[in-house]
DNA sequence: TTTTTGGTTCTGTGATTACCGAACTAAAAA
DNA sequence: TTTTTAGTTCGGTAATCACAGAACCAAAAA
């Protein structure tokens, strides 16, 4: 990561970031500011003049961020106001079994490649087999691997 | 993955997925094209016959793959054109490795936020706190997965 | 009731990008 | 030499998508 000076610096990077990571450089914005906003929770306003943004983006990207559990809306009493904060009980391991998705599907492909093929012995089926083998390796470890930051967590 | 009755569809198919995975279509169907063709290599030409793709898409995308050294390019004697195959020596652990880069760069994320932080002790601190620490982890466990992985690979 | 507030949804726009076709290049063939 | 072959690169296009602005909606306030 780039120096950074500042906290509007900041709140851009983590826009940068979130895009590179497959996200939208506003959902990155809301997560920099309420990282760096020394509030526990932020109003819905708030984004929108703070980040420059409109009304529609923010909502988009807060509804965005609401369903992948990464903020949660909170009020306040007397106030009608949505605010949001970082998910106290944010599961971090489901962030990685979101990835393991696309690891099934990767290779459930290779796997099937091999049927269509009809020698099944040359050096593409065995590159093909090997391929399959990593995935379902990876689709076997990185449970277990999150299963492992879990309970570290919990022994704290 | 859905229902598939031909090479033709699992070539698509191919196509989809590595569209999904964050790479284009037609690289998607050269491999797809590569694991189904009975050929252990296959030449440019016949890519842009059998995909029904251009020849600049073509080249873009063998390229793209070529870098990736997820297919290598290979030549016969008397013979002008150039073949692909499936990478023989592809190591499926950089794959992975590449995924590190986004990990420790999310973990810088969450750290520095904490040090644009006047409170440094509140709920959002703590969150910030855990979001760094899970990267950490994955940080230093991913690379000892894949360790694991290539010494399963050579016992064998 | 009407008005204001807080937020959602719809439509349009600028930016990006995968792909095509055409122009081009290098090297082998004639 | 000219011609053909094999592939690259350049310019344009269609599709996608993040975001803005405006219209809209529900509920509280007046």
């Amino acid at each position: 990561m780039r120096h950074i000076k500042n906290r509007q610096e900041y709140i851009e990077e983590c826009g940068l970031i979130m895009e590179q990571a497959g996200l939208t450089r506003m959902v990155g914005r809301i997560i920099g500011y309420l990282a760096v906003s020394d509030k526990e929770m932020v109003s819905f306003e708030e984004f929108t003049e703070v980040l420059q943004a409109s009304k529609s983006s923010i909502s988009t990207s807060v509804k965005m961020l609401t369903t992948m559990n990464l903020i949660k809306p909170a009020s306040i009493p007397g106030d009608r106001k949505t605010y949001y904060r970082l998910a106290p009980d944010y599961c971090w391991s489901q962030i990685m079994h979101l990835k393991t998705g696309i690891i099934s599907t990767m290779r459930a492909m290779f796997m099937k490649g091999i049927e269509f093929r009809i020698r099944k012995s040359d050096s593409t089926a065995e590159w093909l087999t090997e391929a399959a083998e990593f995935y379902q390796f990876m689709e076997r470890e990185l449970p277990a691997l999150l299963e492992k930051w879990e309970q570290r967590k919990s022994e704290k």
